[in-house]
Formats: structure tokens, sequence, C-alpha cells
DNA sequence: TTGAAAGCGTTACCAA
DNA sequence: TTGGTAACGCTTTCAA
């Protein structure tokens, strides 16, 4: 038994291949020029508002559709940002990304990812990067990759860094202000009476972790406290922070530890309840940096200073969005003010 | 005073403006045709050795990159990957994103994301999708999309949907075995002597959840064990699974637990403990589903249905990397098995 | 405002 | 193996 045609809003001219309809042939059913396609579609084009209406009404029909690829080549904008990451297992760049994809899109502009696997060969992965004719590039990788390999991939396309600072390079860095923030934690320490604090490092030569331990240590210092112990945590995951803190809980007696990221705080937070046998915080307070969306779960409650995600994502996308040009010629280093999220780990 | 040059390796003709270097320009300076230069990029091409050899040779110091979009437009191929998501929040997408992309890249492909926000006009969204005439699409958004939108957005475009299986459309779907998973649990909670078991849903309509509570109740009922209650937690989120926990232990006696996903029983678990006054696993068990990062953390230590990430990402880029159009010819259902790992919170 | 035609930088076919 | 040349599907002058 033969069975239904369903036929699918067959509206034209059947599919056959898959090939799309293009302009051409779309101009040739209607009767006008191709030009008058590409006007049509072309907001602000010099076209008559009939014109215009005619086409884009057939041109639904028949479910026509610009070739995105061919406008980039003739118009030498690809409406593409390159968005290179490494690190998706701390919530925060996942959060970020997100933000700042969706607000990409709101203007018209795609994000091509580039996950970078460390360890690798970087120039192989960044070749890509090179060829696909982005229209902008932003870095939202903390580490990895140096300075000198970002230029050589951005290769004079406009480029922005995103919680990383590199001066005398030609592309805008955008970042909290890790040391203000890193600051605003030891005086919250000191308010609450802590005296002797240490300080968990996630990766030490990270620009994020200079400052931020260079906030603190400095105004830790300023007030009088003293800095018991450092440790490197050697990378920002939860596991990384347990060690440090049972190693900084070790022998040394400590009334509150600053992690350099939340997620390490975490590590640490439930290390030292769990392993190291401490209450926090009566007996040692916690805080962190980012505030992740589980910084603010009630069985972490964790104190911490916010990043701005909004704010960096709102200017992030002014400045890629508008001026791109301006990115390569006047990079200027942006910072952004975070906030103190005075939570438990630090209170009653 | 003047300012010292620090001349960046201008190897060859100066950029001027910042147009890269063509085809046909590294042809002429080269005295050969601009194919040949094509055919050295090209591998496998017929060209000579030698000649080859020296066209790469000369590309390379002038740093000459053929250009990836007018090579989409001859090839009509763009080597994109469309990759359809909608919730970065739950840590198992960031996951699967990142193993995916990076898998892609090592075979030469990138992804272009396609972060569709819920509530706003899908259309409006996936428009960009359509135009950008990407290679195949890749959907990971368990929800939001109908059918329907999907087969629109993906007009004839080989696609694979991950996570989510849809009879009756002209795409693949992978996934894990759902209702084998829950059906683990089942059991695992009948070995442990639990008879009064409960089930929390994520979003209850979509396909996963359905799959896993269908497995769950099932077995169940097979072994004679009692649903005392089910809670409907409306979203995949901490937040919904602490709500969803309080409410089920509120008045009735429940002896275990199965929520839809890792996430939710990561909220439950603490609710339990915290606000709920339950030990957990003596009073009471709880499973997840995922296997995400934090399920394995000592915190949490949560037994689980684990995802065969490795083996989705495997599958999905072997279909997607070769015989893409087989993904529209034979589109077909791949379940791949996960694992249950018995971890704290269902044993002592 | 409209149409014709010249690019945009490749790939691919056809001769040589 | 090589070079010449026609696509690829659009944008953008230049005339009309």
């Amino acid at each position: 038994m033969a069975k239904e045609i369903s036929k699918p809003q067959a509206t034209s001219a059947d599919t056959g291949g898959r090939r799309a309809t293009t302009a051409r042939e779309l101009a040739k059913m209607l009767g006008v020029s191709q030009s008058a396609v590409s006007r049509a579609f072309t907001p602000g084009a010099s076209i008559a508002a009939p014109l215009r209406e005619r086409i884009l009404k057939f041109a639904a029909e028949i479910d026509y559709q610009p070739n995105a690829i061919a406008s980039m080549l003739s118009k030498s904008r690809t409406n593409i940002i390159g968005i290179v990451v490494s690190d998706m297992r701390n919530p925060f760049y996942p959060a970020l990304i997100e933000r700042l994809s969706r607000a990409l899109q709101r203007i018209g502009l795609q994000s091509l990812l580039f996950n970078i696997a460390p360890g690798t060969n970087l120039e192989e992965q960044l070749t890509a990067l090179r060829r696909y004719n982005v229209d902008a590039v932003i870095v939202i990788s903390a580490t990895i990759l140096s300075g000198q390999t970002l230029s050589w991939a951005t290769e004079g396309r406009p480029a922005i860094l995103i919680n990383r600072v590199i001066e005398d390079i030609n592309m805008s860095c955008i970042a909290c202000n890790n040391s203000e923030g890193a600051s605003a934690i030891a005086e919250h320490f000191y308010e609450r009476g802590h005296k002797r604090v240490a300080y968990v490092a996630g990766l030490s030569h990270t620009t994020t972790n200079r400052e931020r331990q260079y906030g603190f240590i400095t105004r830790v210092a300023e007030l009088g406290m003293t800095l018991t112990s450092q440790a490197d945590a050697g990378e920002y995951s939860y596991e990384a922070g347990r060690r440090a803190a049972l190693e900084i809980i070790k022998g040394k007696s400590v009334d509150a530890i600053f992690f350099a990221n939340d997620l390490l705080a975490i590590g640490g937070l439930d290390a030292l309840r769990e392993e190291g046998g401490c209450r926090v915080p009566e007996d040692i307070a916690v805080a962190g940096f980012d505030d992740i969306a589980m910084a603010a779960w009630p069985h972490y409650n964790l104190t911490t200073f916010s990043q701005p995600i909004d704010d960096i994502v709102r200017v992030v996308v002014e400045k890629v969005g508008s001026n791109t040009m301006q990115l390569l010629e006047q990079p200027e280093i942006i910072r952004l003010s975070g906030e103190l999220v005075k939570r438990k780990t630090t209170g009653l």
C-alpha cells in the first residue's frame, strides 16, 4: 500500500540534491536583477520599498536565505568572533562563555570556539584561528598562551583578553580589579579579628594570581596581620584546593585562608571540615574569588569577591561590536570593579 | 624623541593595510601559476614534490595562509560544525562540549556555537545556523527545541542529537541507555535493602527524564519495592534538587531517592543533611545520573550512573567526520552504555 | 532606484 | 605534472 505523501510545504521547485536556492535563481524567478535581491536583504540599501517587499515575501515563500559564506568573501567580514578557551572545568568560564556568546549573538555575531588543549602543539591548534578570518578574537584563557604566541595567532586581527593582563601587547585587556578585590578580602579578615592568615595560589605565574596575591599580602602587611603561610596549589581545581588547605593547617595555626579562586576555596573548605577537623568559620575563616554559582549554595556559603561578569561581557561586546579596529590601534587595559560578597565562611 | 622601531620580522613586503597576501600574489612572486599554489596546500594534489617544497617554503617565509572563506565558497564545505547548546550551567555540558570541540579540532573541524536562550525568539536565533552553511549540526540541548524546529533549523544538513531521542526525524540520535541506567539504580537500591523509594524528575517532558523515570519505576515495581513519591523539580538545577528533596521527605518516610541527574541529587543531598536532618546514607540513600566531576568530590561522593562521554564524543566525531551524508540518509538511534558508579551516598 | 558587471580568493576542470 | 579559466554566491561600483 502506498504510503501517503505528506508534502512538506514544497512551495517551489523541489530541492533535488540539497543545493540551496541562490540569489540569482530567485532573481530570475521574479524577473528582477540579482543585485535587487542582495539589496532587499541589506538594511539601508538603496531599494524601493515595494520591490523589497516583493522580494522578501517571495524569498520567505521559497525559503531562500543569503549564503553567508559568499557574503563573507565579498565583504571580507565574517561576523564570526574567535573565542579562545582552554579550561571549561572551572565553572566560571562556562558561565562567562554562555553570557558572552549570547550577547554576541544578539548583535549578529557568532562564536567560533578554539579550545586549546595544554601540552599539545599550540601553533598547530592556532593555525585554524588564523585561517578562518574571524573579525576579532576574544581570549578567555588565563594561562597556556604566551603573549608572543597570541600575537602570532591573532596576526593583526583585533583581539581582546579577558581576565588576564599583558602589557605592551597590541591587544586590549579586560579584567576585574584583582588586587583591590584581594585587598578587600584582607580587610574583611581584619575586621573579623583574624590575625594569622594564609594565601593559596592557583597557578602562581598567572597574572590573576600575581595580582590577587600582591593585593592580599600587601594589605595584610599594612594592617599588621601575620602571613602565616602560602601554598601554591599548582592548578585551579577542587582537588588542589583540598591539598593546599590540609598542608596549610598542618602544624601551623591559622585564622583565615584566602584562596586564589572559588574552586580552590570550595575544595579547601570541604577538606578543612571533613579531614582537617576544623569548624568554618569558627576555627578558621575561608574566602575565595570569582563568585561562581556554587559559592552561593547553602552548603558552601562562601565569602568571595564577585567578578562583574555582566560588565565584562557588556564592555567586550561593545568593543568587539563597534570599533573593532580601535582594539588594534589603541589597545587599552580596562579594569572593572567587582564586589565583596560576605557569606558564612567568614561570619556566623 | 623618535621612538625606536622594533621591526617585527617584516620578512617581506610590508602589510600596509592589513590585507593578507593572496595565492595569486604569491604565485606571481614565484613565477608559478596560482593553481600550483593551491595544489601545494592541498594534500594529495597532483604536484611535483620540488615545486610544492618551493611554494610551501616561500609561503612560510612571507607568512601566507590560504583564505579559508574563499575555500569554503568554492568547495562548498566549511569545516565548521554548528553546536547548538542551551544550558551550560549543568557541568555535564561544558565537560561534553570541551571534549567534543577538541576532538573535532583534531580532525580539522571547528565548532561554531549557537547558544539558544530560552524564552526568546527561537527562529531568529536559529536563522544564523541556516546561513552559515555548517557541514553538520550537533545538538546538545536536552530541551527547548522541538523536533520540528530542529528540522527547520538544520534544513537538510546532517544533524545529530546528543542526549535526546526523537523518533521519526531525519537526524541521528545518540544517548546513553537511560532506562537501563535507571534500572541499575533501582536494583542497587534493592540490593542495599531499600524498600520505599522516590523519584525526582528534572524537566518531566524531556526524553532523558522520561526514559530514566520509566526505567526506574518499572524496575522498582518488578522488584516489589514501593514508590513512595515522585517529585517534578521543574528544572535540572541544584536549587530545584533541594526543594524536591525537602518536599519528598515531608511526612512520608523514604529509604532512597533517585534524582534525574547529579546536579539535582547534589542539591537534594545538601538539603537532606542540612535542612532535612537526615543522615545520608544511614537514614536515606541518594543516587544521581551523569557522573559529573562534583559527584566524585569527597564531600558528595555520590552514587550515580556514569554517562560514557568519551564514547559519545568518539561516535559523534566519527559520524560527523566521515560520512556526513549518511547521517541524513540513514538516521539511526545509537545507545551507548554507561555504568553504575557506587559511592558513599548509597553505602557506608 | 535599478541592472550589468567586476571583483572577493579559492577550487576544479580542461588542455597542453 | 602544469597553467589557464570557469565557477562558487554574494557585494559593490558604475551607468542608465
